[in-house]
DNA sequence: GTCGGTTCCGAAACCGGTTTCGGCAACAGT
DNA sequence: ACTGTTGCCGAAACCGGTTTCGGAACCGAC
């Protein structure tokens, strides 16, 4: 009678592991077969093939991602590299992102590899290191930037990627984005919609592609709302609060200010709050605002600031789910997914209390 | 004339790769020989192990560690298992946290395997996972819970970790911790620098095992200022903005209330602005709070909340350094270590504007 | 000069997989 | 019945490392 205490085991770290020798051992047939059969090479019977995926189960055999990668030079790892010390309105999602990409990840038996940097050059050099020792079969690139270098580097090696955002050059790519053009748009319409004429748009930092989009959007916005677009109206380069603030402040000592804002980044439109204090104007009623991200902060904002949510946790998800396709040989053309981001009304907009007029004459006051 | 391209190296994956075999080539040794004298293997001579050093170097020689794990076992990588959806005053605090880690494991080789889970069971569970497919040869365990499961799964299996944070049982663990029992007993000692007589605590989530040691620091705080402790004075399980309003009103309906209240968590402390808004009291002036984290929220406030900030980063760095040395066996018991929480005054706590009769009095106007 | 003990290295097995190659057997075609 | 395919599997090489084992060379002691 055979136990499994008769078949000479590994030893050491592997006692107990269930390995393809141990299960080629059980079924009777060579390991080479085995591992082919498991593989999916057409020149195994498909009833050996049943059998052999039925026996696997049955050990409960997971074969060693570091002793496939040693032929195969890959781990079933995905790569993140994250830029820290940027304007990082990033980080209060970043749990909710990981979340998402690891548990995509970990569904399909792949994990998630993670490294910092400080800098652009930090992260290329980084990325380098983790492909140099095949640390990931390919990466998500968070933050895709109009000429992005990091895409430079993956494509010369020929490593597998998929952006979050859309690029410039988008042969060859994968990827997935928010569509913050038509969130922009939604918010001029919306704006409109409540007795705006005049408003205003403060943009991200034009080094990334969604600042142009997002300015696409607002000009679409005004177009469809049958309103003019003003040069005037228009500023950018705000990412952080103090940049929000400065912007409101250009915008309010207009001649003809505006009624409403439409920030590309939450985290500049709650300087508006502080720039509206300064002036002792009501913000939701004297000026109304619109964000885009929903960040928390934003809650805590008075009134909380009326945002357009995104779902981290989903993007994290499809994300990890492309690039495993893409690293398994999918056409990156066909591996291109959108998602809406949704208005959340906290109070922060309303119909115009005063005109664009009423609005300078009481700014001219003080 | 011997050339590189004499020698036939590795082809696929590996074409252009330095691999062990190469470098004992270009050395005239056996690569069991390279791999022992790389190692540190005793049987290797002094003068031998230099060249192959150098040369190693010369060639720019990395071992790939999945071909190293398939005979040790061991990957160099270090885990990170996050608990997502729980009260996450983590979150923001998350991207420094893996920069500390990476920046500290990268500096070793070592690269860092996050995962993330829904619920305790799920943990363990993606723990057992990553041990099992051999992705992480240690883990970093954040907020250590005063009996933690996840000691024991890693004890039962043999495998390294590190905790951030203390336990109850600590036989055999490393750790590290911010001294948040001196931040607090430092808090009560500033507040009754100030004048103040009353002064509150209100805890976070008791299942942590640092709420006892806060609250021991209050404790501790309170004799050493000479100011008798009062248990009406003590609440808890405050973790988030509600919970530290519900709490704050508490303390404000006592006969005595606190002119001052120290917060185990920011996100609590947040909450006493709620609450004293809805009194009509000033934060800074009528009643002082403190906070612990130096979370960004507390920065909009208004005043800004005074609270301990906490290196995340210099945390991560110092645990990622501390796993990697448990990992290369050294005693556990001589790697714990601990850093102080540093005072950040933003104005929320000042000299005390009422005393607590006057305070009361004011309260009962209503 | 022999002996026993070190020192130091080569040879080879090994780890858990993948992939190439060749051949046996069954089948179809004539 | 003989051949030529085709289907299917075993054997063995291979991947880049680590580790065990044995032995050559050198040493000092007698």
């Amino acid at each position: 009678m055979v136990q499994s205490s008769d078949i000479a085991g590994p030893r050491g770290a592997m006692a107990g592991r269930v390995t393809i020798t141990r299960l080629s051992e059980a079924l009777g047939l060579s390991k080479g077969t085995v591992s082919r059969a498991l593989n999916g090479y057409p020149d195994i019977a498909e009833a050996t093939r049943l059998r052999v995926r039925r026996q696997a189960e049955a050990m409960g055999y997971r074969p060693l991602s570091h002793a496939q990668a040693i032929k195969t030079g890959r781990v079933r790892a995905l790569g993140l590299v994250l830029q820290i010390g940027d304007h990082d309105s990033q980080r209060p999602f970043l749990a909710d992102f990981l979340a998402g990409i690891t548990m995509a990840a970990s569904a399909e038996g792949w994990t998630l590899t993670v490294a910092t940097a400080e800098s652009e050059a930090g992260i290329l050099q980084t990325m380098a290191q983790l492909i140099e020792d095949r640390k990931a079969d390919g990466f998500i690139l968070p933050r895709t930037l109009s000429e992005d270098p990091r895409v430079t580097l993956l494509r010369e090696r020929g490593v597998p990627f998929v952006m979050f955002g859309r690029t410039a050059r988008p042969e060859g790519c994968a990827w997935f984005d928010i569509l913050g053009e038509e969130a922009m748009r939604d918010a001029v319409l919306h704006l409109a919609g409540l007795g705006h004429r005049r408003i205003g748009f403060v943009n991200g930092g034009t080094r990334y592609n969604f600042s142009r989009l997002r300015l696409e959007g607002y000009r679409a916005g005004l177009a469809a709302a049958g309103l003019a677009a003003d040069p005037d109206l228009i500023r950018g380069e705000a990412l952080q609060v103090e940049d929000g603030a400065r912007e409101t402040r250009a915008l309010l000592a207009l001649g003809a200010p505006p009624t409403a804002v439409v920030f590309a980044v939450d985290q500049a439109a709650l300087g508006l709050y502080r720039a509206c204090a300064e002036r002792g104007l009501a913000v939701g009623r004297d000026v109304s605002v619109l964000g885009y991200d929903g960040v928390p902060d934003g809650l805590h904002a008075a009134p909380p600031l009326s945002s357009f949510a995104v779902d981290r946790r989903a993007a994290g998800q499809r994300l990890a789910e492309l690039l495993i396709r893409r690293i398994r040989g999918e056409d990156p053309e066909l591996l291109r997914e959108t998602a809406r981001a949704v208005l959340v009304d906290r109070g922060s907009a309303g119909p115009p209390r005063l005109s664009s007029e009423a609005l300078a004459a009481r700014l001219a006051e003080d």
